[in-house]
DNA sequence: GGCTTACTACTCGGATACTGCTTGTCCGAGTTCAGGGGG
DNA sequence: CCCCCTGAACTCGGACAAGCAGTATCCGAGTAGTAAGCC
């Protein structure tokens, strides 16, 4: 139970977008930026154009750029968007299935192992959502030298 | 990015195992009263052997016991023994490869990133680390049928 | 009859296949830009 | 000189494979209980 690189590989890439401001980036550059496979960012970036993180422009020139301020981004919102669906725990209702379900009534309640689970489930959802992409950009920005880094190896 | 079903499994059959009370239930039983396959359940009660939640013993009349009460067994302590490492966000360091990575002096700090990653999986842990199966327990018991359609389900 | 002993049946435990998802790659549709030709 | 047209290059976007973790299964090691044989 782990999490695809696909949502390390989009935070870093969102706030370089930041970093560099304005224009289009090419998905090619982007993945050079920390060595990663240029196609397969593509397909992770696709998503978070579906989620409307991103806009994208075809052709040459174009590329990616940010669909809004980091400060209307959080890490909820790309989780979801680079993982789809977000319930970590799911419950398949096996208090239904073999000699115990045959034997119990109907239950008319939630299964109260999925309540719990699902309790844990959206404290992380919401410790997720209480963080937005500028506060990491805040944290980034105490070393002065990171900016320049990064547009630098945007040349 | 989802849960392995083992973690459902294991936590009914642990409440399960308490409803029965005292004697060593065997495998094969214990999956029969959900429908699982046995082999498999069996295998995911090694892992909570290991990590102490319950204790078994071989041959004939033989099965797994729990090894503490159901007021000590945290659901974190559940996940843990059947996900193995329940670090949701694995930080592989990007921000140290590629062309930024080159440019970069060497962080002192950790990534903030994966700070705020690891914010949320720990308030996740905590969630789960909150409840413990004697909770449920005394969810199902509200259900008085409950324990009686268990018990019967054994035997 | 009581004790020892061999045997059988049953359990967990780990080693062994299979499946689905994450990861990775490739090619096509569409757009911009540049360059050449014509008015 | 200005405009139009054609071509090429570059981008995203989705379709197509490979690798690996989760899933499922099987067989062996070990133990308790039983039954037979012996004292």
């Amino acid at each position: 139970m782990r999490m695809g690189k696909g949502v390390e590989w989009a935070i870093h890439t969102l706030l370089n977008l930041d970093f560099i401001g304005g224009g289009p980036m090419g998905s090619a550059q982007l993945a050079a930026a920390h060595g990663l496979p240029a196609a397969y960012l593509n397909k992770q970036l696709q998503s978070l154009v579906k989620a409307g993180l991103l806009a994208s422009t075809p052709g040459p020139r174009g590329g990616f750029r940010l669909a809004r301020q980091l400060g209307e981004i959080t890490l909820l919102d790309v989780v979801d968007a680079v993982e789809g669906d977000v319930n970590l725990f799911h419950c398949e209702e096996i208090r239904c299935c073999g000699a115990i379900g045959e034997l119990s009534p109907p239950p008319d309640g939630p299964c109260p192992v999925k309540v719990a689970m699902r309790r844990a489930d959206e404290a992380w959802r919401q410790a997720l959502a209480a963080q937005t992409l500028q506060d990491i950009r805040l944290e980034l920005d105490r070393s002065p030298e990171t900016g320049n880094v990064i547009r630098a190896a945007f040349g």
